[in-house]
DNA sequence: CTGAAAGCGCTTACAG
DNA sequence: CTGAAAGCGCTTACAG
């Protein structure tokens, strides 16, 4: 491999210790009082011998790897690939690197990523977290390790978090559907634990509740495992006992099932079922009608969370929680 | 941060050396000839401290990182998220982890994360290359770093790589489109002298002058800094002249753009233009008709990357240069 | 102004 | 069977 030039070629070279031309390519020159002309020479000789330092001697001497641990459900899924890409250019910024890890909402697999990441050092941590995983991330409290969560928090977790406002995106969403003249709303969720799915379902019965359709409410909870399979089930009973006349999905997983669903079954919207989906996605645009959705400002979240975390490295700070709000894009799926 | 645990914590609790304790850990302990209830004083000693190995000091010590560094178009683009999440899956596999960044297609910004990759040390290079970057992969190929190509290659440069057969899909693709009786058929592609696009260009040629169509040979060529626009004017043009009868896509972003102006157009498919897009996207199902579309074996690819750059790591190996074959999947946006 | 030396946490060739 | 020691490539407290 040729072997890559190291500080002590150069100290060789300029006939110096590596101190010296350490603290030179530190630019520390001034503060340790290195002669202009040392300086200079060293500098043309690291040049010469195209010196790059070597970021894992670094990292050990220093304590610190400048690298930022991401545990999210899956790269692969749009919503998240988009997040990371933010995640990845904010960092970038800061000189930051991230490692990223897919955890498929499976608490072991988080675990074992978390114990991946902390065998290389991260200097902090960006989760979804999975069902059940409070544990974990506690024991990341405890070393102190910061750490900020992300599109979700566990309730009572003294932790950072950036998410969305759930409750009210979901509590406007019906209340547009109800508006529109919808009676029977109906939503499909997850079966899950995790709170931004209960604010999700809650905005949901708040608003049927608010406006005295407590007995039209009908949570269909699918499991993460046949998404697929268990949202066609419910679409196609919806329909048929025409149990429903409005639908609203809680994430865009689950928007997406139903809409292969609703073209399997050859459903009219809005005029049979009126429908509004999670987060956006190019499939919501080409779905006839367009689709209405709730959008998420992903790109400030994501920054935030950038922020918030870079923040918690530098030192002890305030535990810094942060909702946002959604957006409502009406087209024309609600009628 | 409460310290971690290290080697000497375990050394001076049982009253041994580091070494002793390093061999144990490694499994070494037959090798070595450790007393077997010496090793199992250690083990106990090191699962009561929760001893778990700092891997930046390995890595130093030993010079291999067990790291992978990606660098791709974009993340957020769910064809290179999902290959993104191959990759990480295999790796995994072997107990490496994949650091990545995109690279906007912009060869500056490549060569920076190639940099910054080296400078962390990786044991190895997966890399959607940019236009223009030869002499940056050439470098590579010079510190004699495993590199493997994917999505496209550099023609002439003596390096690994996993592909499509561009040129059998575009013309497989075209063949279809004259069956159905097509004949002006469109080209939309990206400005771009990276060879997969000119492969797909000449397939796209080849078939066409295949069936005595050379006077209806018309490649669009966009810029990726402005696809959207410049596709919209595109599909535009060729539909209020009458240009073509149908169109074939070069890429996933381009296919998506040309939808969104379809759609805006009000051009009816497949009656009044046939269209085939390329790789696989949730948006192809829902418009409507459903879309026919060139598909990748992207799973294979990926995982097939991984196996060629872990061998090229293991040592000097000859170059490996794949191939794949692509899949037409046929709905009803072609007559 | 400049440099020798220790040390980050490991692994491994070497010696006994 | 076991261990002392060197060394990976840096940074930094310390001494002069």
């Amino acid at each position: 491999m040729g072997k890559k030039t190291s500080l002590k070629d150069i100290a060789n070279k300029v006939g110096v210790s590596t101190a010296l031309v350490s603290y030179v390519l530190n630019g520390l020159e001034k503060e340790k009082r290195v002669g202009p002309e040392l300086a200079l020479k060293i500098k043309e000789a690291a040049t010469a011998l195209n010196y790059t330092p070597n970021q894992i001697a670094r990292s050990l001497r220093k304590g610190t790897t400048n690298t930022i641990g991401l545990i999210l459900a899956d790269i692969a899924n749009p919503f998240f690939g988009q997040l990371a890409r933010i995640i990845e250019d904010e960092a970038a910024k800061f000189n930051y690197i991230v490692i990223y890890g897919s955890s498929d909402e499976n608490c072991l697999k988080s675990a074992s990523l978390v114990e991946t990441f902390l065998d290389r050092q991260v200097d902090g941590f960006i989760i979804v977290p999975s069902e059940g995983c409070r544990e974990q991330l506690e024991s990341l409290g405890r070393k102190e390790m910061p750490l900020v969560l992300i599109d979700r928090y566990l309730p009572g977790l003294a932790t950072n978090y950036v998410v969305l406002d759930n409750y009210g995106a979901v509590y406007d969403a019906v209340n547009h559907l109800i508006s529109m003249g919808r009676k029977n709303v109906a939503m499909v969720a997850y079966k899950s634990s995790l709170v931004h799915m209960e604010e999700r379902t809650r905005g949901y019965r708040q608003a049927m509740a608010g406006h005295g359709l407590e007995n039209s409410i009908s949570v269909h909870a699918v499991d993460y495992y046949s998404v697929r399979e268990e949202v066609d089930q419910i679409i196609n009973q919806i329909h048929d006992d025409r149990e429903a006349d409005a639908v609203v999905f809680a994430t865009n997983a689950l928007t997406i099932s139903g809409l292969y669903a609703i073209q399997k079954y050859n459903i009219k919207v809005p005029e049979e079922l009126a429908v509004i989906g999670f987060d956006g996605n190019e499939a919501f645009d080409f779905f006839n009608p367009p689709l209405t959705y709730i959008r998420q400002p992903l790109e400030e979240m994501g920054r935030e969370a950038v922020r918030v975390l870079l923040d918690q490295i530098k030192g002890p700070q305030k535990i810094q929680q942060m909702k946002y709000k959604h957006q409502l894009i009406k087209r024309s799926s609600c009628g």
